[in-house]
DNA sequence: CATTAAATATCGTCC
DNA sequence: GGACGATGTTTAATG
């Protein structure tokens, strides 16, 4: 059962913004971009400093429901404890959670977490790396430019090879049926605007499809693995060129 | 500080599949599919009964580090508390968190939820209402197939108009270059393939420059949204059908 | 504010 | 188990 004067307790803690973990059996309604629902079971609610609500079961990585900021949450307390959460900007969403009994409320005002996530390795160090690095692309590649516009979308890398024109996709993990189509348009593109062109696709892997597709309309593939690569932290690199 | 007794806890908790969650400061270091570093902050651990870690800060949707299942992780006390995360299958991931500072410790063994979301109003939804109310689609739409396979990807509708192949491309949210691009292709190939066709996309708003692209194209756009359709929660639908 | 593309994406489904 | 595409994707960057 739950507690009337923990259900009265909690709107004060999301007045003054307290993250509150509730641990709980509940059932949940959801209606918004999608519908859901789901029957009672054991889940922990999280509402956040920021009034992102998260409702996680005990499996999963994903939670079995969620808010998103910015999101205003009420409890109410008739014949049983109601939280209702509802989206302050488009598109609208709104969440019920329906708490049959409470196994655990905690909140907490003083919970601090200022740093940020230091995250390497992604494609865009990659590009960033091949852009110092233009020889690992190929032996004759000039760089013209990254993020290169064309009407279809961004080349990752652009340049030359002799007085070919080349643009080159990169895939930090293996690549597919998608990577592959959309090195073929770009390729084609450039070569209906410019004459005849180069494509390469860059990526640790690729499926059987995805390079068949490439075969087909001869477009390189060149195996890298960013894994292997170089790259420092972005906060140590930024140190060490401070220190310079 | 770390209480000895609850790091030697852990272990046994873990070992027993208990849901643990630990409210704590931490460092956190990743390395995996990519890598990651972050300082000291106020965060909570959920370790879940499918070995699930989640590592989630005061704000935002995402956790800030996490670790999938499988994953088996070790706490080891030495200067502190540091819990040890390492994926059991490909690709190979590991997680560290520094453990600094904990204020609340707790673990839970009968936790159950059995129940599964019961998801409507998605893509799939959409797919099997037009399937049944082809006329939507096209007053002279005739079904031939969903899910229809191309060595390009798979049409979601499949169809004739008069003596004309159609390819029927679904989107729930707002259609974008992407789609376009999609639909564009299956198109051309469905013409290389067999002749005339048709193309059509159904969502419920379209980009300027995706418009733009299927008026080049002849391809038609059709606006129409999934919140309207008279779609039932699935678990209604088997209900209602069980009676009969 | 809208658009665009990456993500440690995750997740289900189909082959 | 691999491949493929949707996701209530979320998130960050960019114009």
């Amino acid at each position: 059962m739950v507690n009337p004067e923990v259900s009265s307790r909690i709107n004060q803690d999301i007045a003054e913004r307290k993250i509150i973990f509730i641990l709980c059996s509940c059932t949940i309604e959801y209606r918004g971009r999608s519908r859901s629902n789901i029957g009672l079971g054991h889940r922990l609610i999280i509402i956040k400093q920021d009034t992102t609500v998260l409702v996680h079961s005990v499996t999963g990585f994903k939670p079995v429901n969620w808010m998103n900021t910015p999101t205003e949450t009420v409890a109410e307390f008739g014949e049983e404890l109601v939280l209702y959460s509802q989206r302050t900007k488009k598109p609208f969403e709104e969440m019920k959670v329906n708490v049959k009994d409470i196994l655990d409320y905690r909140s907490y005002t003083s919970l601090r977490d200022d740093e940020k996530l230091d995250l390497t390795h992604t494609e865009k160090d990659l590009q960033e790396y091949l852009a110092k690095n233009p020889a690992l692309v190929h032996p004759e590649f000039r760089l013209i430019g990254t993020e290169h516009q064309s009407p279809l979308g961004y080349f990752d890398l652009y340049g030359k090879i002799g007085e070919k024109y080349v643009v080159v996709e990169l895939k930090v993990e293996r690549a597919g049926l998608p990577a592959a189509l959309q090195i073929k348009r770009y390729k084609e593109w450039l070569q209906g605007y410019i004459g005849e062109a180069r494509g390469i696709l860059i990526a640790p892997g690729i499926t059987p499809n995805a390079l068949a597709l490439l075969k087909k309309d001869g477009i390189e593939y060149k195996k890298m693995n960013v894994e292997h690569l170089k790259i420092r932290h972005r906060k140590e690199k930024t140190l060490r060129e401070w220190l310079q």
